[in-house]
RNA sequence: GCCUCUGUAGCAUAGUGGUAUUGCGUUGCCUUGGUAAGGCAAAGGUCGAGGGUUCAAUUCCCUUCAGAGGCUCCA
């Protein structure tokens, strides 16, 4: 702190009606500044450098801009162009940089929406100009001005009117407006320069030249507000940093990621194929991604077992009534395939597992000894899914489910639930998946599609709640988001490239349990009605297996990999004794594969590298005299006078325990 | 479903109003090698499908199918 300021505000703290606040900054500290100071003053008084470097301030959780006065007591902290926050605040000035490049451009373009987003930015334009990745060179490079000209960012609270005037012949903005009016909020706009303003709730950056080094990424189209009913605009999106070198790394990682698709290493690696003869969203399991499949399924079982679960199988298709029954026909019909009449009945091919597990449940008069009943199956589904929203394994329109339903009374209901959380974690865990969190789905009131009574939603909500605090697994609230029958918690995973997925839905389910009179006889000689846990921790095998494949960028531990050996001969001569080390690796249950074409050994290194087999073993004369072989693992390391007897106790011990990464 | 874009051999690509380029892969021959591509040769395509314009269409137009990026939807 300069010493002028410090002896401001101690001159000012001795007169009596020193109007002081106290903020708390990250660390704990508190320090004292004059009412109405501003973020960018206090980052003075800290220090020049840190001045220039903020960009805005977070106030009790809230992000503010560095020039909103501060009038309480409050957290206090600056961002940064380092912090997560802080490059949200730059995407959001560079989102308005965007749409200014694009004003000053194309004079007939109406600016619609847009906003910061976890990566970046976009916004939204109605044009009659089609717009193109071929147009991003110029609309970057008057960006690239704007931000060069600094111009200064300005907040200012205007009346409706005004507004309605800067925006004439805006009918996005003037709908926006009619909206603000009903709702008796202030019209907040931002100026960049004296040009160009929007309406925005902010908060920005104080100057343009704060944004650093902007680039466009893609364009595509997006209802205005989100409402298919609505036309349709041009969305644009971009990306800002202030340091080059991150820019560099953000548009390197996406690269990465593209090199990642699972579509395409699922064609290199021979794990799936779409064909254009059976129809969009149907897979086929090749051989090796089958292994894959298999593997997963079979460890599910165990691992149920071992949780609890039993196992039944029922039919892929039903009788109409059966869906009439559970309600989910007037929902879903369009997205179930067309039924088909069989004896003068419609039989539907089924979408989910539920009604199926539920008539398990049904199938015996059922006792609370019997409770909790954990009915597991990996059923096969399918969904007539929108074509527009069939993408390789992640929306398929023929899926096997890693599906269970889990009878119990309300009063086993939460630690059910826990259990459940906690069978995520396991799974999770050992697939090194380490960033995912639950996202709570309710129903939003308004909406006259949620079907049953209110207390049972409030029932189910708050059983939901008790589970996942109880449960200390971090959680989020979506309003809107529930199933008709009840509220629903995600699991969102991320993969290490950061794309994220719903991997598993799950509910506690108080309304399919009457609808189909499910019941149980309690301690008292009574029916009483059983509470339903639907749970899926693995998913699909299609999204989950593509999710794997870009996480592990197709490089499967070894207990997964459809090959996990492959042995590479130096000389053709060898291939008989070669084939009875093959033979040994076989008998130990270890997927192993015989490389014994005439072609060199770098040759047959680099195709098993590309083919991401985990262990390459290679065998020359060395090593048949001495029962051994030369090891390389998938990261190039190489080790000679590998014991075979030694390795393929190993390696047993690394697909018995499912290691992630190979221990030897 | 909607908007925009794309569709050339198994894969990745070049190109054009006069039936097509290159690489990898495949097959054959030579080579028998020590940790990310040994050499030579050959085969492989009704340029997604159907229709139209034209003397002539893979190229231009229409329809359709499939895919991509989004949006809407997702039990």
């Amino acid at each position: 702190m300069s010493n002028t300021n410090q002896s401001k505000i101690n001159s000012a703290r001795k007169s009596k009606d020193f109007p002081g606040i106290k903020i708390t900054l990250p660390d704990g500290s508190k320090k004292e500044y004059k009412k109405g100071v501003s973020g960018y003053e206090i980052a003075k008084s800290i220090g020049e450098g840190l001045a220039r470097a903020s960009l805005a301030v977070v106030v009790d959780g809230e992000v503010w801009d560095l020039d909103r006065p501060i009038d309480k007591n409050c957290n206090f902290k600056i961002l940064t162009g380092k912090d997560h926050e802080g490059k949200k605040v730059i995407w959001h000035t560079a989102e308005h940089i965007l749409t200014q490049a694009m004003l000053n451009l194309y004079p007939g373009v109406l600016m619609a929406m847009g906003p910061a987003t976890d990566e970046g930015y976009y916004f939204d334009f109605d044009s009659n100009k089609r717009f193109s990745k071929e147009d991003f060179e110029k609309i970057e490079s008057e960006m690239k001005k704007i931000i060069k000209a600094d111009l200064p960012i300005v907040r200012k609270e205007l009346s409706v009117k005004e507004v309605r005037k800067l925006f004439k012949g805006n009918k996005y903005k003037q709908e926006w407006l009619d909206e603000i009016e009903q709702n008796k909020e202030k019209a907040t706009i931002y100026y960049t320069g004296e040009e160009f303003a929007d309406l925005c709730a902010g908060p920005h950056v104080r100057s343009t030249s704060q944004v650093g080094y902007v680039k466009l990424l893609s364009i595509a189209s997006a209802y205005w507000r989100g409402n298919s009913e609505n036309e349709q605009l041009q969305r644009i999106y971009g990306t800002a940093f202030q340091d080059k070198k991150e820019l560099k790394k953000h548009l390197n990682l996406l690269e990465e990621a593209k090199k990642r698709d699972h579509r395409k290493i699922g064609r290199e690696l021979d794990i799936f194929e779409i064909d254009e003869d059976i129809g969009p969203g149907l897979v086929i399991w090749l051989p090796k991604g089958n292994i894959i499949k298999e593997e997963l399924e079979n460890w599910a079982k165990e691992t149920e077992e071992k949780w609890g679960y039993v196992r039944v199988t029922t039919p892929m298709i039903t009788k109409e009534g059966l869906f009439h029954t559970s309600e989910h026909l007037p929902h879903y019909k369009d997205s179930m395939f067309a039924p088909m009449n069989i004896d003068g009945e419609k039989y539907y091919i089924k979408p989910m597992n539920c009604p199926f597990h539920h008539k398990v449940f049904s199938a015996r008069p059922r006792s609370y000894r019997d409770l909790p009943l954990r009915v597991a199956e990996y059923g096969t589904c399918h969904r007539y899914e929108q074509s527009g929203a069939i993408t390789g394994l992640m929306r398929v329109r023929g899926m096997q489910m890693n599906d269970a339903h889990i009878y119990c009374t309300k009063e086993q209901a939460v630690k059910e639930f826990i259990d459940v959380i906690r069978l995520h974690e396991y799974y999770y865990k050992k697939l090194g998946i380490k960033e995912y969190q639950m996202e709570l789905a309710l129903r939003d009131p308004s909406d006259d599609k949620y079907h049953g009574e209110e207390e049972m939603w409030v029932e189910a909500e708050d059983l939901m709640r008790k589970a996942m605090e109880k449960s200390g697994v971090k959680y989020k609230v979506e309003q809107g988001g529930a199933a008709f029958y009840g509220p629903k918690i995600d699991f969102q995973i991320k993969s290490v490239i950061g794309r994220e997925f719903t991997a598993s839905t799950n509910q506690i389910d108080l309304f399919m349990p009457g609808k189909f009179n499910l019941k149980y006889a309690g301690k008292d000689g009574k029916d009483h009605v059983p509470v339903v846990i639907h749970r899926a921790p693995l998913g699909t095998h299609e999204r989950f297996i593509g999710f794997l494949i870009e996480h592990f960028a197709g490089k499967f531990p070894i207990w997964l990999s459809p090959v996990q050996v492959r042995i590479m001969t130096i000389s053709q001569k060898l291939e008989k004794k070669a084939q009875k080390v093959v033979d040994e690796f076989k008998k130990a249950g270890i997927r192993v594969e015989l490389d014994n074409r005439a072609e060199s050994i770098p040759k047959k290194v680099r195709e098993a590298q590309l083919q991401k087999i985990p262990i390459m073993l290679t065998i020359g004369d060395k090593e048949i005299e001495n029962n051994t072989v030369a090891l390389r693992t998938l990261d190039g390391q190489v080790k000679f006078g590998v014991k075979v007897e030694k390795l393929i106790k190993k390696l047993r011990e690394n697909i018995d325990d499912k290691e992630l990464k190979f221990k030897f």
